[in-house]
DNA sequence: TGTACATCAGTGAACGCGCGTTCACTGATGTAC
DNA sequence: TGTACATCAGTGAACGCGCGTTCACTGATGTAC
């Protein structure tokens, strides 16, 4: 290990040590954290913050973009095997509990955009990993034809639809796309739903319920259990 | 008109009239508008509001139970006529109309909660009309007919479904008021996902995917098109 | 109808606070010869 | 290996601002007799 990269590996340890500071802050001040909050947590001066992130805006991407990799990387890592329907179920599922361990961080990507705010390039590709981990779960269902292919869509909406199939599932029927994004709003749908207080003094067994809804939603687009 | 009630219908206008700035600042500031901004726009001094507001958190209460009213009315008025499907898609498109209209007050109430922010009791009534909207449309398909009323759900979630029942739509099927409950929350989700910008650069025809979503998840409630 | 009093909307100053960001600085750590 | 210099993290004061809420007050409007 060289000097140089001790540096480096300090200034990393430092910079995540903000960002772990900034994420509790999250729980009790939401989107408008203060900059000099999270300093003071951590005993430091507020201007020292500046040497890691340029902003508070800059931390706030940093953290939306971790908040999107996190989630992404539970979804790419639930269990993977079996049917189409139990692989989309797991991913369902491992959404719903990164969710329900992470709410604010749920929130803050998923909840009301934050005003002023406007998110840079680099938040997109993250952001992209739980549809693109669906999508591969939708390709291989259609190649290996677990799926009910249904109706063909036309118009410009098909047009749209074969763009998505084009980057997210490739060979996929754009109307199976179609019906896979409208699974995968469902999905984000409930797990909010269910954070942001829909539920309360209604529907006490959420997880029961939760299931419900997505294999529901599953029968509609399609999917089949086995091959 | 007595004084007494001139005097009244001064204040009520003015209360309206606060009512008013502050939803225009929430699409600036969100969820954290400032009194001070508010009294500034109508040209009094901000201790003024006090007269009509105790806090900033009753003046925020005040524009969720009317963001919650207003929806309720535009789903209660939705076109009530033709099968329980058409009905039912009414009331999903004045939903929509309704929060493309009105974007900062749905983000207010189906958006990421405020921190710190208890909504009191009284906003569950206005909370609740769009689902009874719905529930009506239920009850009545169900009591027509009109209906697939499908597998029945046991245990605990069984009673929570019963219970909704028995509140929204007497008579129904619980496992129906189940599959309805997921409609609504697929509804909610589709719209934030619209307005949150999840379907940026992705699909542009959101009229078209918005029916699309909604007349899929019906195949799953189970409403018919005719009796 | 006229007058004394009560009610109420609105003012403006003040309290005490927190914020994001900048800047000149100190001192430690790394680099080049 | 030793020394001169450059880089960098962190400090503390300051700028200029906005906030929610309280309070004693003024004047207009309504009420009771």
């Amino acid at each position: 290990m060289t000097a140089a990269s001790l540096r480096a590996r300090v200034r990393a340890e430092m910079t995540d040590e903000i960002k772990a500071a900034a994420r509790r802050h999250l729980a009790t001040d939401g989107a408008n954290l203060s900059l000099r909050a999270v300093a003071r947590d951590l005993g430091m001066a507020s201007s020292a913050v500046y040497r890691y992130f340029a902003s508070r805006d800059e931390l706030l991407t940093a953290l939306i973009i971790d908040a999107y990799d996190s989630l992404g990387e539970a979804a790419e890592n639930a269990p993977d095997t079996g049917s189409a329907v139990d692989r989309w179920l797991a991913v369902c599922h491992a959404v719903r509990e990164w969710a329900l361990a992470n709410p604010h961080e749920w929130a803050l990507v998923y909840g009301s955009p934050v005003p002023g705010y406007q998110a840079p390039t680099d938040t997109v590709e993250p952001a992209i990993r739980v549809i693109l981990t669906l999508g591969r779960i939708v390709q291989d269902a259609s190649a290996s034809g677990e799926v009910e292919p249904g109706e063909p869509i036309g118009g410009r909406l098909g047009e749209d639809l074969a763009m998505v199939a084009e980057r997210a599932a490739p060979g996929a029927p754009p109307q199976l796309v179609g019906r896979s994004i409208a699974g995968w709003i469902h999905l984000c749908g409930a797990v909010s739903a269910e954070l942001f207080g829909q539920l309360n003094n209604t529907i006490e067994q959420r997880r029961d319920f939760f299931e419900f809804q997505m294999r529901g939603a599953l029968t509609w687009i399609g999917l089949r259990a086995s091959s």
